[in-house]
DNA sequence: ATCCTTTATCGCGGATATAGGATAAATATA
DNA sequence: TATATTTATCCTATATCCGCGATAAAGGAT
């Protein structure tokens, strides 16, 4: 793209980055298993997915370049889990955006 | 796509599809300025996004599809508005997962 | 050293997304 | 009726996403 979206606030930017890698059910489903599980070892959440290896491995990357998991490669065996952190500063973000567009006064004279 | 995505379950195809339509800042920025402004005329949007009139007009149907605006052709205007109702259940939906995440146990085993 | 297991990456094909010029449609106005 | 204004749509080009087979890389096991 022709770099049109720098325009745009950083906020928006990174809000938009954010959505984007919530943008697909697998990542969604991903981001789930990391929570409800103890183990994270890679291979458990290809089983859990109905998609390929390689597929689950590209959504991996998705989540680990948006900062919302972290991976350690470690030999044969890669660990993932979430980043706490990141996920909370993700949900304060979109929450505050969301709750000042909800706060917003209501526009009965239109629509 | 080969309809793989439909074996995910609708809950998370839901939020997916959500995080799809705020995962361009533009979007975000015609979102927060039809909660800011009186107005929705079509034409105002467009003057306050530094993007080409049919880009917004597209980026607004895209809304529209998704939900989060209304928008009703008046002859040569369209006045588009938040749809509030479908806004407070997106953000609902997705302060719901993020929170769900949030509140698990964090994993100090690994990574 | 040779397999075996696990995971990341490459490469391809197909599908979507994005941007915007050009144009059509709809209506108001002169 | 002719013209101007406004907005949606069409079309094209480009970029990105998605899925997955194939392969590479990196150890562990025998």
């Amino acid at each position: 793209m022709l770099a049109k979206t720098d325009v745009f606030e950083s906020d928006l930017q990174e809000l938009a980055d954010l959505s984007k890698a919530l943008a697909h059910p697998a990542r969604l489903a991903i981001i789930q298993h990391l929570a409800q599980h103890e183990s994270c070892i890679c291979g458990e959440i290809v089983d859990a997915m109905p998609l390929a290896q390689a597929t689950v491995s590209r959504h991996l990357k998705t989540l680990k370049e948006a900062g919302l998991i972290k991976g350690e490669i470690d030999g044969p065996r890669s660990c993932y889990c979430l980043d706490t952190d990141a996920l909370a500063r993700a949900a304060s973000a979109m929450s505050g955006y969301l709750d000042e567009i909800a706060s917003s006064a209501p526009r009965e004279n239109c629509c």
